[in-house]
DNA sequence: CTGAAAGCGCTAACAA
DNA sequence: TTGTTAGCGCTTTCAG
């Protein structure tokens, strides 16, 4: 490994020489500045990481912050990883994948005050989130997916959940649907103040109502038999519904399976939409899923993109900004059932109906 | 941000003391051992991990080098990288993510001069990959997720696509299946030496042949469509087919959905496994796919300990493991319909079957 | 068992 | 426009 002193010698000129060529931080003449170059292309040279880190307080190092549980990441979660280790990979920082629970503050203090990180993105914010706090009293530049309660003096970015509800009961409403059951996360993720979960059950509400309509939601397990329960115990509750609005990527599919159990033809007999999933997901099933995709890696990058500037020009202003879910109409949502009826339209020629487009 | 300097400051040692209480390379006696302890938490000391890795030539971090296209990770691959996080994490390291093609190797190699990793864990090998061969020439530490075409002298985790494929090929042959067909990766994939879909090609012809069969491949898109596609190209080629292989967990979708559009039935008319796959994805759908399930996480956490062992330890021996899938029999095979028979099971019932439309 | 001091390879004053 | 040099915070000889 050639270090700065080989690549000075050979190039005839100090070592500080050598540095200002690679950091550009004062004017070199255009000969010095070829002759170093060349010293460097000759000898290999790659500056060393760690003590440039440890000279400039600067590790170009951005640190990822995301509690892994034993699930694993959905494809919404992988895709935020995707995008910011591009978008961090595309600006020359390195970027570290740490798993870290919203349980232990302490962990992250711990690693901010280590001083390998010029910044965080932490990703699955909770409404009420300790390491926040942590990240903010070692003054570790930052940036979230997804928001606190209070967001005041934070820089963020999410998904707009409210207007992806809106939308997504638009929709249902728009085809003549009045009977909608939400199928939201689970029980324990809202109790816990889960953001997705939290704001899409008030965002339901509020759409429902400005319809005159009666929300009702269920929670479900993030799993397809989660699904399937959340399914019958949505039956249950509503015999007559007309349609399924669902945010569990996971749970999707058991719902889709026990509505052909049950012989409930969709989008004939009910409609479903899937709201932040990816279009991939909603390709997977025939008909193929109207769904509110998610921005998926766009939003990884674009975080990662607010935090970088953040570090290069002086800190400054907090970016806050929600990123809507786009509705793309496939194939399971259609015009609502005729109100009376007989029970499933087994007569309708049932392959007439030609979904996807 | 406390350093070690005022650590020694107020236990009155000197500032190698206090690094060898850290370290532990060197006997401290109890007294001084508690009282720089002590110290250390008053003042909430954290060692810088820059200037740490400067003077031990060691940084702690670890690299996950992986392709990442616009498509973004399978399931299979999330569990890899989740796996490698958390163990990386257990022991300390801090794992850097790096998106780099299997196409340039002279980034893997600039990568590797930066002093920045101790070691490196490349996901995604191919059959002829030069960025091991930078890796090598760096002199870094190195353990593949996969493997290279001749692999004397490397460390390497993969899973036993042969067995794997044997026991598919066993599985289906054991309930009477002859007319087997195997939907692959794509032809490009193939061609490109894409390790997994080389070696199960390979596998399902030697499999296929010690049952005295005729291996048909079919080559398919990783996507919904191009299952779809490859079952059609698959029934034109052997119209009276009763199983299908696939390892493909995007296309295997377009699989059953097309098969389902063509009015055969799971497993009535035909049986399906699906090889490497996660057991979330397998209970999608309905009936719930019997499947060979990869080792996903765990293939990431052997890797990543295979790699911590290699840096702690003398360097020494190589670590070369194949693991394989699990075959979990679930609902999509069952005894092959009788050899003869009408087309279609239109007179069974009905009702026993999925058809999810 | 403990201290003093020489770097690790670079950045960034300070000085010319 | 360039050179000299004092650190960055730690590890690790070398001495005691």
């Amino acid at each position: 490994m050639a270090t700065m002193h080989d690549v000075a010698r050979r190039a005839r000129v100090s070592v500080s020489t050598v540095s200002y060529v690679l950091t550009g931080t004062r004017p070199i003449s255009e000969a010095t500045r070829t002759r170093v170059l060349e010293a460097m292309a000759e000898l290999g040279y790659q500056p060393n990481a760690m003590a440039r880190g440890l000279a400039s307080r600067r590790s170009r190092i951005v640190g990822l912050l995301m509690p892994m549980d034993e699930r694993g990441l959905g494809a919404t979660e992988t895709a935020f990883v995707t995008g910011a280790a591009a978008a961090a990979s595309a600006a020359g920082y390195h970027l570290v994948l740490s798993p870290v629970g919203a349980a232990d503050p302490d962990v992250v203090r711990r690693l901010a005050t280590q001083g390998m990180f010029d910044g965080v993105v932490l990703m699955e914010v909770q409404v009420d989130d300790g390491r926040v706090a942590a990240l903010q009293e070692a003054g570790l530049p930052l940036v979230l997916i997804g928001r606190t309660g209070d967001t005041t003096g934070l820089s963020y970015v999410d998904i707009d959940f409210e207007q992806t509800v809106h939308e997504a009961v638009d929709h249902l409403v728009g085809l003549g649907h009045r009977r909608i059951v939400y199928v939201n996360h689970s029980a324990s993720a809202i109790a816990a103040g889960y953001g997705p979960a939290v704001r899409t059950r008030d965002a339901f509400v509020a759409a429902m109502a400005r319809h005159r309509l009666e929300p009702v939601m269920i929670a479900s397990e993030d799993s397809a038999a989660g699904g399937r329960a959340a399914l019958s115990a949505a039956v249950a509750q509503v015999p007559d519904l007309t349609a399924v609005l669902a945010m569990n990527e996971s749970a999707i599919f058991g719902i889709l399976g026990e509505l052909a159990v049950r012989g409930r033809a969709v989008p004939g007999d009910v409609s479903v939409v899937s709201m932040v999933t990816s279009p991939q997901v909603a390709e997977l099933v025939h008909p193929a899923l109207t769904a509110l995709t998610s921005p998926g890696a766009a939003l990884g990058r674009i975080a990662m993109e607010a935090l970088l500037r953040q570090l290069e020009g002086a800190a400054g202003q907090n970016h806050q900004q929600l990123l809507p879910c786009v509705l793309e109409i496939r194939g399971s949502t259609g015009p609502a059932a005729p109100p009376v009826g007989g029970a499933g339209g087994g007569a309708e020629p049932a392959g007439a109906d030609p979904p996807d487009r």
